[in-house]
DNA sequence: TTAGTTAGAGTCAAATTGACTGAAACTAAT
DNA sequence: ATTAGTTTCAGTCAATTTGACTCTAACTAA
């Protein structure tokens, strides 16, 4: 019933290869508008297959860590980057996905606040894409980030992921911002605020973001902790 | 990066073995209110570890196979059903979820028809059990059911799978019966019938549902078909 | 001082929801 | 044949929520 291979004859000859990937998204100014849009991070594949292209963090499993750990370990070492959010996105074990061998992949995906984002510095093989427009990617990559964009924009229309995006204190404009990066539509902004005041996980501080160019904002706080879950499933950070 | 394993001894020592385990949902009528409940089926361990326990449908991961047909085949060949809908639940991969070796389990959750459940007949090495009084499971498996409880909750509330409890028509009282047995709450009749009307996936037959006790009920058909999720995951049935 | 822009409170009609009523349709018991 | 009991299904009504919008306060830059 379950593999408890008592010996290695019982064992099928090749078992898949196990790896963990990460789909990092983070919130980053649009180079036109100047508006948040949503980025994320590439690394370049340094041997066969696909050597040469453009592919999500990632690497093998090690015998000695759970999945989270592994996923978060990883995306340390190839990006440098830690996540204030990171969930599992899928398991993803289509026989053809690697051309040489059978690769089931389990793949997290991450939300990294604007502080955190600017520490994965880009280089000759790391940089950054808007999550819409990566190109095309090694292996099925490209489906997972469709994937993964489908089930934040999901994530964000019901739960409170949106403030994984953002530091402790921000504006109630911020997490607009974010809504509209993510949903990609405008939303009015005094709707929005009040929606946000009935939820009671928000919390006004008595602070305001000074040196704009503007009538100065008050600055919030979010309380609330995410319900439910899979199990071993905790907030970092 | 990518686990590409040029020679053997770049792999790890010892690799996870890979496991397809899945929870299936079916309703079925309460012995006491004769209201339907969730229900699922369990099957006794032959070996250790846990040999004599109960636990959910699985085994070892094939090569020639995709983890969705992996788990199908595992599903037919354990319990002879073969569901309607069958869906990635979670990849669980703690380091002591199996006493000897590690064990990463990427679990599916399915939903049966009534009609299909009969299928699985009790025996020896099968018993049904109501979903929220399971008894204690091999592994970590009571912690599956009660994630696969949570999802099963979340995604009733939102999307549109109690359907694929039910058969090709059925009443409006039976989808009301779904919800409240899933959600364990009553539902107002006149209330989820206006909601149900109003959604355009329900189409009315010209059938009405004879041989039941009192006014007979028309009978509907869901048109929809799953928007979104992960790729690869097609309906079945 | 003034023009421009954002923050934040408030208004109002439309749509949705929750609690409820009542007639119609059927069965089973009298 | 009548009646009681139960379910389907249409409909009412007040309370709440939503979407579109207005208005004033607070600040900066010209």
């Amino acid at each position: 019933m379950f593999p408890t291979y008592a010996n290695v004859s019982e064992r099928m000859a090749a078992p898949p290869a196990l790896a963990i990937s990460t789909v990092i998204f983070a919130l980053r100014p649009s180079a036109v508008s100047g508006r948040p849009t949503l980025w994320l991070p590439l690394v370049k594949r340094i041997r066969e297959p696909f050597e040469g292209m453009w592919a999500l963090p990632g690497g093998p499993m090690t015998q000695a860590e759970s999945l989270q750990d592994a996923a978060a370990r990883n995306l340390r070492e190839t990006t440098g980057l830690a996540p204030a959010y990171l969930e599992q996105l899928y398991a993803f074990g289509g026989l053809h996905r690697s051309p040489s061998e059978r690769v089931v992949s389990i793949v997290y995906w991450a939300l990294v606040q604007p502080t955190e984002a600017a520490m994965a510095q880009e280089s000759a093989n790391v940089k950054w894409v808007r999550a819409d427009a990566t190109g095309p990617l090694a292996f099925d990559h490209n489906e997972i980030v469709e994937y993964a964009l489908w089930r934040l924009r999901n994530k964000m229309t019901y739960g409170s992921i949106a403030y994984h995006f953002l530091g402790e204190k921000f504006t109630l404009a911020a997490v607009r911002e974010v809504y509209e990066a993510v949903l990609n539509r405008s939303v009015d902004p005094a709707n929005f605020r009040r929606q946000l005041m009935t939820a009671p996980q928000i919390e006004a501080t008595d602070e305001y973001l000074q040196g704009g160019k503007h009538r100065p904002p008050r600055l919030y706080r979010y309380t609330g902790v995410e319900a439910g879950g899979p199990p071993g499933f905790h907030q970092l950070s």
